[in-house]
DNA sequence: CACGCGCATTGACATGGCTCAAGAAATCCC
DNA sequence: GGGATTTCTTGAGCCATGTCAATGCGCGTG
């Protein structure tokens, strides 16, 4: 594992109570004092763009709360062909699916900030606290719904619709309301990824989308989406 | 919901004590007791081939243990496409995946026989059994990695590859060693919607295998894997 | 045991998305 | 702020897999 580890000394307990994620993560089920408790065993990771947080196959000693920034979960084959698992936002919480190895790498997509657990004084909190524990298995369940969906994503859709799915998913996620302006901190070839597709196929496909009003693009990373009814028809959502 | 209900009247406790699945299925980790208790708000139902145990956007009222027969979960988009996103074999839990209404339609394969329990009861009893909700959220931790995995088949793996993949799952969830003989419940339009094919493409890839002694078939549902190394090496896993 | 139906297989052709290649636009960094 | 670098876009051609259509075969039924 890389990235600047720090204590999180004196101030550890302002830190959790503080959280800018503090409504939206794991721990929000916590009281104060178990939060304390928890916050013991914890230490603050921070992560440049590009830079790993743990790759396939590296054993899983720890789990994670994403307080800032965002992760890329990814699986390899051995020629090289990748699938992106996942993308992490601020709240997401990252030890659900993997057993005694990381399933998937995590590289951060830009400044990353994230809470870190021993795995085992985690587990051994988890334990001692059964409400901490089903409402992790909440979240394992929404997870796998979400999975199942983009199984459908990538065994049935078109790219047409993989796309348009993908933007209004993100856009849900923003909780914005009928318009939405999308800010992406994933490149091409990560929502390719994503998407079982290649960049090119990726890129025409915005392009379309653009031709034809779906959205406007500003720059790289800023998607305008003027009508999220109208992609939502485009992203065949049962 | 269909399906004939039995209540599981005086034989209730025995059924469970001698159940089939009983090491592989949630409720190993109970005590007597705690298995009493659970089935008491137990039923049995048994469905026919094809027969449906509930369809995508029904009220999810309750959760369920398989105990004989296979079962396929799909999903399904407006104009007919579909996605198989499991099948399940005998002592699977099938309850992980859904909020208030199920996300997916689960039909029998071949004569299926699942144990019931209202959702309510059940997630009652879970909040009084923390090591059962640890066992559920082992469960669902499994789940979640091996959605991964399929997301891996489905968005970066050629046909070959997917159909190798999916029978070395098959063969490996069986604890077949070297060598293995299938038989396969599903249909080639199963096998085809779980794989994200067609079924025309999964029958050629079938034959191209029989052709290079990768496999040898045996009427349509058996199937003879000579090397099981030798088809792994086709499925590209990582 | 033979019939007929549904499922599986095979063939011929079409096409959506991939590959390869070039050029344009952001972004980085000094 | 300008040049280098990376990322994105666009184009042309191709290929793996889909589509459409015909045939074959296993299995349940009478």
């Amino acid at each position: 594992m890389s990235g600047r580890e720090q204590a999180a000394c004196c101030g550890r307990i302002e830190t959790c109570e503080r959280c800018g994620v503090r409504g939206l993560a794991v721990c929000r089920v916590l009281s104060p004092e178990e939060l304390r408790e928890l916050s013991r065993s914890m230490r603050t990771i921070e992560l440049e763009p590009g830079e790993p947080l743990f790759h396939e196959g590296d054993p899983a000693h720890s789990v994670f709360t994403l307080t800032g920034g965002h992760l890329r979960l990814s699986r390899l084959l051995a020629d090289g062909r990748r699938q992106v698992t996942g993308f992490l936002l601020p709240g997401d919480f990252l030890g659900l699916a993997f057993r005694d190895t990381y399933v998937a790498t995590a590289e951060a997509l830009d400044a990353a900030v994230l809470c870190t657990f021993p795995r085992t004084a985690f587990e051994d909190f988890l334990a001692r606290h059964p409400r901490f524990e089903h409402e992790l298995l909440a979240r394992a369940r929404s997870e796998l719904a979400a999975a199942q969906e983009q199984m459908l994503v990538l065994g049935r859709k078109t790219a047409r619709e993989r796309l348009a799915t993908f933007l209004v998913q993100l856009a849900r996620r923003h909780g914005t309301g009928g318009r939405a302006v999308l800010h992406l901190p994933m490149g091409r070839a990560d929502i390719a990824d994503y998407l079982g597709l290649t960049v090119e196929t990726v890129s025409r496909t915005f392009s379309a989308f653009r031709r034809e009003g779906l959205v406007r693009l500003e720059g790289r990373s800023t998607v305008h989406i003027p009508s999220l009814p109208r992609l939502a028809a485009e992203a065949a959502l049962e």
